[in-house]
DNA sequence: CGGCACATTGACGTGCATCAAACCGTGTGG
DNA sequence: CCACACGGTTTGATGCACGTCAATGTGCCG
């Protein structure tokens, strides 16, 4: 199996976690064409503003998105791992502020923009699995909100080490959520989280004194996950894992509660 | 003209002013049922957590989509005005953790899930429009991770103002993007960019008294357009609407420039 | 062995939070 | 028409979390 194969095989897996797809559709996600990309550590994928045609697939590695200010400081927008589509949206929104950029060294699969929109326009499906995905990442770009805007750097810097956890255990990349390698360095870390690296260093050591962490080199490992949870008030729902929510194009006659009408 | 009538007519609005829909498309929309719902200002919408099976579209007032935390301190994710679908993203996440509620008086037209999904897969261009509106109140978002994670107090009210003016203009909401009426109390705002009501009504003060806008009552007016910009590192790119960018289902012949393939 | 990127530590400054009081406009009831 | 209450704005005093700057430590690689 080639490389480009499995790391598609990680995409479909996610869409699947999340959308039914008939046999058909799943075929059309496998027979997307791409190009393989090998990036080294600290290389922009894509520069803020640019134009694309090509969506980035992380077939390894650690990949952020990020903004970046007039005086050239950082500001990482969410995290995307091996599986992660990390710029679907582009498909609808080819231009945007944003840049990409691997944090560790990378490869990297290029998905042209067509091929990924004449799926979605012939298998509606499709369409709404692209859609759900997108939604994923917005619903965790929301989340970083509340954790920048009202959450201290404890809390902050926690709820990242929650959330990669779980999206690592999710996505095969680490065994469990309580220990994984996490490829960033403390100054991206605190690019992500809203502080500056020294506050970002004392913060993490917080962590270890009180026994909630331990690291060695790039690798973490959770101690005491309720208790990190607990300080980052830590809530999964919004990756929207749940597989009862796991849905078909007609779902209504799988979930109908609710508020309205 | 029922009230309804008029506010689907401007979710119509802002649908195509990023994507082309044929008339039968168009009609599809226009056609949707809704109810409408009278709300009075702090009344909450949607309550954290809640599963919901009714897109709520904006027809008057002002909305915010927010973040509780556990002491119940809200961080706003993002302002809604008059032609917004402040949800539309629940039709595939109709469980999620944020909550949505009215700032001042609002109108509130709720449409089912099932219609907004069946027009969806009926029409993929449907889906497409869905799926890059949807992107639009992501990029939003994402700006404002950036803005809350790496900007200081007096940039981050006003890169919000600028978001507002450009947004209310452009809805009609607002004669200019430099006069508009901003229903939300300073602690509404302190919610937005992650800071106290205090802090904020300092900030403000300083716009006021570096001459960059003035205010009256709930109304702002802008008096230094640029040197607000400025301040706010406030490009307006992030909002999508550049109209050579509109785009069709089959965009390829339109724009083919970037770097990829 | 030297160089380099990253982690760590310390001293010091500041932007924003916190707490508390006063002020102001508006609606309400006597 | 005044007394009052109430939500919101404004002001001041004080403290702390985090930023800034600068030096030192440490592991890795050539």
């Amino acid at each position: 199996m080639l490389p480009s194969d499995s790391a598609m095989q990680k995409f479909l897996e996610r869409l699947l976690s999340r959308s039914a797809l008939d046999p058909a559709e799943q075929q059309a996600i496998l027979n997307l064409p791409c190009n393989v990309l090998q990036m080294r550590a600290r290389r922009d994928i894509v520069s803020p503003g640019e134009t694309v045609s090509n969506a980035c697939l992380v077939a390894k590695g650690l990949v952020a998105r990020f903004d970046q200010m007039r005086d050239g400081r950082r500001q990482i927008v969410g995290f995307h791992i091996a599986g992660d589509m990390c710029d679907l949206h582009s498909v609808v929104a080819p231009t945007a502020g944003w840049g990409i950029s691997a944090l560790s060294g990378a490869t990297i699969l290029h998905v042209p923009h067509s091929a990924l929109r004449a799926i979605a326009v012939e298998f509606p499906a499709i369409a709404l699995a692209f859609w759900r995905d997108s939604t994923v990442d917005a619903s965790i770009i929301a989340k970083w909100v509340g954790n920048l805007g009202r959450q201290d750097a404890r809390a902050r810097v926690a709820h990242v080490l929650c959330e990669l956890g779980i999206r690592m255990e999710r996505a095969g990349v680490a065994a469990s959520r309580t220990c994984f390698v996490l490829d960033a360095t403390q100054e991206q870390l605190a690019d992500a989280v809203g502080l500056t690296a020294v506050h970002v260093n004392r913060t993490i050591q917080r962590l270890r004194r009180d026994g909630l962490i331990e690291s060695r080199g790039h690798t973490v490992e959770v101690k005491d996950w309720p208790a990190l949870a607990q300080t980052a008030e830590f809530d999964p729902a919004y990756l929207l894992l749940d597989d009862n929510a796991r849905w078909t194009t007609q779902p209504s006659a799988i979930r109908t509660h609710g508020s309205g009408q």
